[in-house]
DNA sequence: ATATATCAGGAAAGCGTTTTCCTTGGAATA
DNA sequence: TATTCCAAGGAAAACGCTTTCCTGATATAT
């Protein structure tokens, strides 16, 4: 048999609604009464069920996070931002790992509407109708963190990408570079494949340097996309001496070819990542990069949406910072 | 006004018996009035709830998965497989991460107890008294990956860390070196520590060559523990051709206190890592390492784990293969 | 002294399902 | 034709809590 609220209720002698406030000090209780309720819980080790707890008042307590690949340390780190804020009010995540595919997205959401979990962040997500219209049933708390969607009406955590990536011009064209390249993402992508070319290419134009379509390249985010998109640039752009990739995987992917190509770096070629995720300090030459908060954004997006889940207002838009790590793989123009 | 299956019922003129009926196939029910259930369902969208279902049938359909650390790519790996598992039987997971810390641990299982998971996946706990009787009382199916744990008598999904370790000797000993040494983890940690150094020391002895407290350190398998370490191998044992490591975050860091220490590597010592992360493959020099199936480890712990919830049998004891990859940090003794 | 407010605690309804136990009408059997 | 079965579907209990509403007793105000 299992220990529920009666069986407590039957040792102590009370009844289950004065079991009920004990626990949730949702009513005063006298002193004596308490005691025995609490002796009743100690000894019996009874623990509430959250399912019945959950249908009673509607609430789970559980908030379900959708993310595109958590395999990617850019992900994991957030993930460890939003638990551990999570953790402070209670909550515990429900974690969707979409792997990029619409059809997963779709039914993720839908479990988790099921389970009526009470509230939602989402991190890389194909808008697509059936997903908009659905996420305007869903009538709970959502947040969206990482990438900017203005189809969405949610409040978002971010940084700025065409800012970061105009710094990251700036600094190249500072250090003497006059012949700049760039793998960038994927056109229309939600992991900011336009933004972060958006801003470089703006600078680069601004300052009346070379730029078309032989100064760069498009990947997708994986070594291996870095390291032939290089191998085109190479060919296509010899006189580069300063190389912009969209994230530290492709950065490292361009030096393995430069190497390889016998362009020294940063001697010959300077390269800059995006994102410094871990590698990026311990490849050799270390990665000069564009660092953002991943652990601090997964914080944020859930501080916001715990305001939400508890009525209170929030920021549409909350843009954090970002800062350009520089290390050995760039160097002044000789 | 929320939908719920009494407005269905309604809708369809019929008893909500009748439409759990439909929508669980419990039972038959005429095809017309089928029909008009179905159809009442489709227009209003609605979906049952998943905690009014729990807690009517007793089960969740969620289990819980307890790491020490998500942004280890090992565990992340695993993860992935749990995950992909779990899809298929439609099962959740509640992501808890303990980041090593004993009372993490048991903050967590007392919410899964009370969330009513339906089991529990456990890699790598501090078994503590507390934390044994908990795992006792809860009396629904645990499996433990990646570790073992004498005092605990759940099934267990794992490598033979202790054989893995004896080939890597064996292999360095077949490439004709006659100084190794080793960078072992920390002392009963659960993370094969002991294990690790177990299998590799028996080996070395038994060859008859040199060992003893100068030709090892131990580390807690970070990069900078790797690195320290390494540097007092180095001036302990100079005569070292051959390190292995027990992971491959030490064996970076090592490799870099070697390249400092003006020790060309693999042509003067030959460096040997395990687990075989991504970061192994492009690092420079590639990093010879032991691999070990980490998704299909969590595949199989879920799988093992849907077994028992099904009331099936398991093995008690699951041993997945490991292997040595060869790359460019070992080279033959010359 | 009587009327009113305050307080602790119990009874019961409600949360949204599933499932057991009935009822009913028609088909199959005697 | 009378009896037995069976299938379809409804009523109601159950799952384990929270919360509203009520009661009776004690304290306060008149």
């Amino acid at each position: 048999m299992r220990i529920t609220i009666n069986t407590i209720a039957e040792m102590a002698g009370v009844s289950k609604s004065t079991v009920s406030r004990v626990m949730n000090n949702s009513k005063p209780v006298s002193a004596e009464v308490k005691k025995r309720v609490l002796d009743a819980i100690a000894t019996t080790n009874f623990k509430p069920s959250a399912v019945a707890r959950s249908l009673a008042n509607q609430k789970t307590k559980l908030v379900g996070v959708i993310i595109p690949d958590f395999s990617n340390p850019v992900f994991s780190d957030m993930i460890n931002g939003i638990e551990k804020q999570a953790q402070i009010d209670g909550y515990n995540i429900l974690l969707c790992n979409s792997r990029s595919k619409e059809e997963s997205e779709i039914t993720f959401l839908d479990i988790l509407i099921e389970k009526e979990v009470d509230g939602l962040i989402l991190s890389g997500f194909h808008t697509s109708n059936t997903l908009c219209k659905k996420l305007a049933e869903f009538s709970k708390p959502i947040v969206i963190v990482g990438y900017e969607d203005p189809s969405l009406p949610f409040p978002t955590v971010i940084i700025d990408n065409v800012q970061a990536t105009k710094d990251v011009a700036n600094y190249l064209i500072g250090l003497g570079h006059q012949h700049l390249a760039m793998i960038r993402g994927p056109l229309f992508d939600h992991y900011a494949g336009d933004l972060r070319y958006e801003g470089f290419q703006s600078v680069v134009k601004d300052h009346g340097l070379h730029w078309g379509s032989h100064t760069y390249e498009v990947g997708q985010y994986k070594t291996k996309d870095g390291y032939k998109a290089a191998m085109k640039l190479i060919q296509n752009y010899p006189e580069m001496t300063a190389l912009f990739c969209a994230n530290d995987e492709m950065a490292i992917g361009a030096i393995k070819a430069l190497k390889e190509a016998g362009k020294k770096v940063p001697h010959e070629v300077s390269v800059v990542g995006f994102d410094d995720i871990n590698i990026a300090h311990i490849y050799e030459p270390s990665l000069t990069t564009v660092q953002q908060p991943f652990v601090q954004k997964g914080e944020i997006a859930m501080t916001q949406l715990m305001r939400l889940m508890n009525g209170e207002e929030t920021e549409k838009k909350v843009i954090l910072p970002h800062r350009i790590v520089e290390r050995d793989s760039t160097k002044r123009k000789s």
